[in-house]
DNA sequence: GTCCAATAGTTGGATGTCCTAGTATCCAGT
DNA sequence: ACTGGATACTAGGACATCCAACTATTGGAC
């Protein structure tokens, strides 16, 4: 009985750069190309949960942002800024959640330019089953222990950190 | 004289994580929530140093595989796998690297169902280069620590391990 | 008061990913 | 052989992201 054992094609390429004489970038290498496999394999499995909800992980961000907001109410720029993504990202993500009734734009009183987010009653109501389902299928068995959960929060903090997602002096 | 200091918006949604009781999946949203973050930054700054190479880091690392490959020829089930990618996604990256004269789509002899994939004298100088780059402007300085390098690596692998990216146990 | 640079948002285009469906081909069981 | 189920790849569509360009509006400089 034979078993083709499967490689860690990542230990595969990191082996690879080491022999090509790239030593040196070998584990910047692994660590980016782990980064993407494990986006991956993340964003699948919130977007199966998510799926149901009627949203996608983009528009589910969106949503939370305006859910934990004061007045249930943000600027589109303010919205951008917070997930950090683009503008038209933003536009996008609310002509969906538009239409999909889960939130409403207005006119900002002060600025003719601006335009206002407001998350609505089904908006919260998806918000909330969209959380718990969030929470108790994803969140709550990441897929690694307890410390490594840990470590990886704190590492990520020190990389977004680095890259100016925040004030340093502010990461805590 | 005051500065606005902007608080990292994770911590953030961690902090109201724990507030509304979700205390049990707070680390996990932080972690996951981070991951995507953390591969936004990556993969900028990695687009960022292969535009001038006229390749995508999707046809980066369909380049990079057969770069490495014994005859320099994969099939296109075999690049699919590697790279954990859907067909239609390898089928997009090798139409583009063919039109640019990168690699070169050839029958397979002995199954007229499967496509070969043949890397061109110009895909392997541009593999070199955007490799070159890459190493010096983006591997060899991740924007973290050595040992949170490893660390990540090692979480990430872990990671991938459970989501059966390599699972060794499994008969081909 | 006027003018111009900066800001807010949208539109259109390029790219990547996945899914569903369809075509062609292979292979094993009867 | 034959037939039906797998396998390999492609086509078309939905989404998300970014960039470049455009419109509308604001606010400061002169």
């Amino acid at each position: 009985m034979t078993f083709v054992l499967p490689l860690d094609p990542i230990a595969d390429a990191r082996r690879r750069w080491a022999e090509q004489g790239w030593a040196e970038a070998a584990d910047g290498m692994a660590a980016v190309t782990s980064l993407m496999r494990a986006h991956q394999i993340a964003i699948a499995r919130v977007e199966a949960v998510l799926k149901p909800h009627g949203v996608t992980f983009a528009r589910y961000e969106v949503l939370m942002l305006l859910y934990f907001s004061r007045k249930g109410t943000l600027p589109m720029a303010l919205i951008g800024e917070r997930l950090q993504v683009h503008p038209t990202s933003v536009t996008n993500a609310v002509d969906r959640l538009e239409v999909a009734g889960l939130v409403r734009r207005i006119r900002h009183p002060g600025d003719r330019r601006a335009t206002i987010i407001e998350i609505s009653d089904e908006g919260r109501a998806v918000a909330e089953a969209a959380t718990s389902d969030l929470n108790t299928q994803v969140f709550s068995k990441p897929g690694i222990s307890d410390s490594s959960v840990h470590d990886l929060i704190r590492i990520l903090t020190e990389l977004r950190g680095n890259a100016g997602d925040f004030d340093a002096a502010e990461a805590r």
